[in-house]
DNA sequence: GTATCGCCGTATCGACGCTACACCAGGTAA
DNA sequence: TTACCTGGTGTAGCGTCGATACGGCGATAC
């Protein structure tokens, strides 16, 4: 975690600068900070990034480098749907161990905004998303899928982030419920009256209002009468 | 939008805060513009809000009172289902009309957390979800199902705002998937084929490695013949 | 030897968040 | 009227921030 690999100068401010970030994430830090830890004055910084903000964006760089460094020793389970969800799984315990870095990565909202590191993990995933549809196992397209898996994975990340408050439990209920989504399936057992109920109330303008109404109403109740029967079934 | 409502210097410093920001979403502002723009100096600003921070939680507050009246004023369906899919339109539409309120109120990680602005919003979700519960339409409890829909409704708002890049396919594709995890229903047709290979492929353990992905080629091969009737590839 | 270039320090700039202090209304009590 | 108190406001200044102008240093190239 300390390490400071290479030796370079521009290496050692890269590493200070997230040492800083890493110890206090979502607070700014300063570039005398960054310079004091390293012994070198504002220029020199300056000489290698032009500005804070480059400063940043070679972290971000750095993290990504490390995020996806530990993410390809991962390997693949063979089963492209099983690797989206040790990815995302990845995804989300890099994050809570990085919170600094995984603000900066996709929390931050740039005008101009720099998509180019960005990219590289989610062409991985686009990757993923490309061979289970290969096999046939997607609903929807690949690329919609990559996108759906992508926003609901950061979703999840950023929010446990902000609320300082891990739960495996919602990141995998989240991550059951896309999978489902971009794979057409649901993994519980179908009741077809709750199905029906889903699909009758979604489309209220098809029948009309009272009559929509009317029609969920029996079907709530027959489905409570199937429910409640303990012994008949 | 340049209204002033309330003549009182405290009410018209928050709005020229809120201007600065809406201005610039993002970016940070500062506390000697806001004065400027109210014709006043600094004390009185530190008079009323004690710090930056004061400002902006001022500023965040008057933020979600700006949500909230525009989501009261929103009136309910009459199915609780429906009121949580316009809630969320109403979430991401809110978002990308004001990128810098929204990034402030969920976007920020704050050390010390400030959830009792938030937890307004969350508490009318619960309130929706709890009466899906009453109506027997969640298959999860209520409290898991908000979370579930209030995390991936502020992943998919802050995504498209970072991005800059809005995509209500997307919204709509999150949302739907959402919505059909909580009730434990699928909107698509569902292949049973198709259903039992995720089910076999989410447990490998089960049959063990070879075995599974002998089922699975067998299973893949079998969907492939009645999807391609007419011909084989 | 000297000229060029990469790296770095000294000194300084303007803008920032923040604060000490004095001022001046206005209301209250004597 | 006079005295006092309280709350909003201005003057002036603190320390820190990001950023920059300028010059010095060593090493390599010719």
């Amino acid at each position: 975690m300390t390490e400071h690999e290479g030796s370079g100068t521009r290496e050692r401010l890269i590493s200070a600068a997230a040492e800083l970030i890493a110890a206090s994430p979502g607070e700014d830090f300063s570039l005398r900070a960054v310079c004091d830890a390293v012994g070198v004055k504002m220029p020199t910084l300056y000489h290698f990034f032009g500005s804070k903000q480059g400063l940043i964006d070679a972290v971000v760089e750095h993290g990504f480098d490390v995020y996806l460094g530990q993410k390809e020793s991962m390997g693949s389970s063979g089963d492209p749907i099983q690797d989206i969800r040790s990815g995302w799984d990845a995804h989300v315990a890099f994050g809570l161990e990085n919170p600094g870095f995984y603000t900066l990565m996709y929390g931050k909202v740039r005008p101009g905004y720099s998509p180019e590191a960005q990219s590289r993990p989610s062409e991985i995933l686009r990757g993923l998303t490309a061979r289970a549809a290969e096999h046939g196992r997607l609903a929807v397209p690949s690329d919609q899928a990559a996108a759906h898996v992508l926003v609901a994975n950061i979703g999840v990340t950023l929010r446990q982030i902000v609320l300082a408050q891990p739960d495996p439990e919602l990141s995998a209920a989240v991550r059951e419920g896309v999978i489902a989504a971009i794979t057409g399936t649901a993994r519980d057992s179908t009741d077809p009256v709750a199905a029906t109920i889903e699909i009758v109330a979604a489309a209220p303008d098809v029948l009309g209002e009272a009559e929509t109404a009317l029609l969920l109403s029996w079907l709530t109740r027959l489905r409570g009468d199937r429910r409640d029967e303990p012994g008949s079934r």
